[in-house]
DNA sequence: AAAATAGTTGACTATTTGGTCTAGTGCCAT
DNA sequence: ATGGCACTAGACCAAATAGTCAACTATTTT
């Protein structure tokens, strides 16, 4: 065995941190040592390049976020209802991040992968195919809400591509503002744009 | 006068695509030069640092484009055909783009500003504005779309804000999945987001 | 034609950056 | 306890980068 270390957990936390908090272009090496409280020597033990590690890290978060995605989106819950707590879920993590890092930083992912997009082909294709996923989330609880006639989409998918593109929109547009309030409004812009019949009924 | 050049424009046409086809952070001011065909003294004779150059060059870009949109959106066009123009127009654009570098490269001014959202202040509120002011047009037409009785829409700000995040949604994923074919069903896109009740009746 | 103005040039510096290399140091299995 | 392994320290290098400067050139004004 050798020695043990979680230099490898520390360097891909502060490249995340990092990236997300600023950008992939404007994060160095030595500032990632230094935030990860690692030499510059053990980062090249651990990894070939920024790129390198970035690719590690999106995998490791993802690794970890997709959990709380698959119970948020469990088949189990009502298709509308999966929405609405996806919204709220990400709303209050924006909120989160807001009290930790002082900004609201949108969606990691479509940040970087718009930033990276004409460079680092391997981080780019990681991306493409994690919010590829992120999608299929979408686009299952909008063919159950079809499937339950609590909205009109008989093409699930093109409708995931338009809800998707929307959240991205608005968190990405939180994140230019800096301003958590645009994020209000997505339960009602999703029922809005699915076209939901009922949408809410007060309790009388 | 004194002698006369351009060297400032094609700085600033240099940045522009440089931003547009890598990104802020990975664009240097020796590349700037070199691509406009400027040496760094007269870099520094214009401007006083890659910050400050790219905000003339936004500056200078909106001046540019701003007609086209006053007339895409002018008052005498229907209001939902201003829509459809507009997304034709822009998918006509990216169209071009693609032709010219190779990529997709989506809108610039939502890349940039979700790149350097955390930094460089100065460029960021110019950012914003202009995005505040593009949303400004969706707003008026939906407006105007509303009062003609075509969509139900008596929140116009909210509805634009909606309708704007889903446009740079789409235009950043194109760029990410450097695929055009996501552009193409943007159309149809606003028409659903927008609950238009006659989405174009065929002649028969 | 002279002077003032506007712009150009390229060499120069200091710093930052990515990346390497070697001598270590602590941990684990045997 | 010792030898091998996993990791660390940090000095070092070359290239890239931002930024400066003084001498020079072209154009206009007078």
């Amino acid at each position: 065995m050798g020695r043990v270390s979680n230099a490898k957990q520390r360097l891909m936390e502060a490249v995340r941190d990092l990236i997300w908090a600023g950008s992939y272009g404007s994060t160095t090496i030595d500032q990632i040592c230094e935030k990860a409280g690692v030499k510059k020597g053990s980062f090249y033990y651990f990894f070939d390049s920024k790129a390198d590690l970035a690719a590690a890290a999106i995998d490791a978060e993802w690794k970890l976020r997709r959990p709380e995605l698959d119970s948020l989106f469990s088949a189990t819950v009502p298709p509308l209802e999966r929405l609405r707590k996806y919204c709220e879920y990400g709303c209050g993590f924006q909120t989160e991040i807001k009290e930790k890092f002082g900004c609201v930083l949108g969606c990691p992912l479509f940040s970087l992968g718009a930033e990276i997009s004409t460079q680092e082909d391997r981080l780019q294709k990681k991306i493409q195919a994690i919010l590829d996923q992120k999608r299929k989330y979408l686009e299952s609880a909008i063919r159950d809400a079809h499937a339950a006639g609590l909205i009109h989409a008989p093409d699930a998918a093109a409708k995931a591509r338009t809800l998707f593109a929307y959240y991205q929109g608005l968190l990405t547009e939180a994140r230019i503002q800096n301003d958590l309030e645009i994020l209000r409004y997505a339960v009602r812009g999703t029922y809005e744009l699915l076209g939901v019949k009922d949408p809410e009924p007060a309790p009388t």
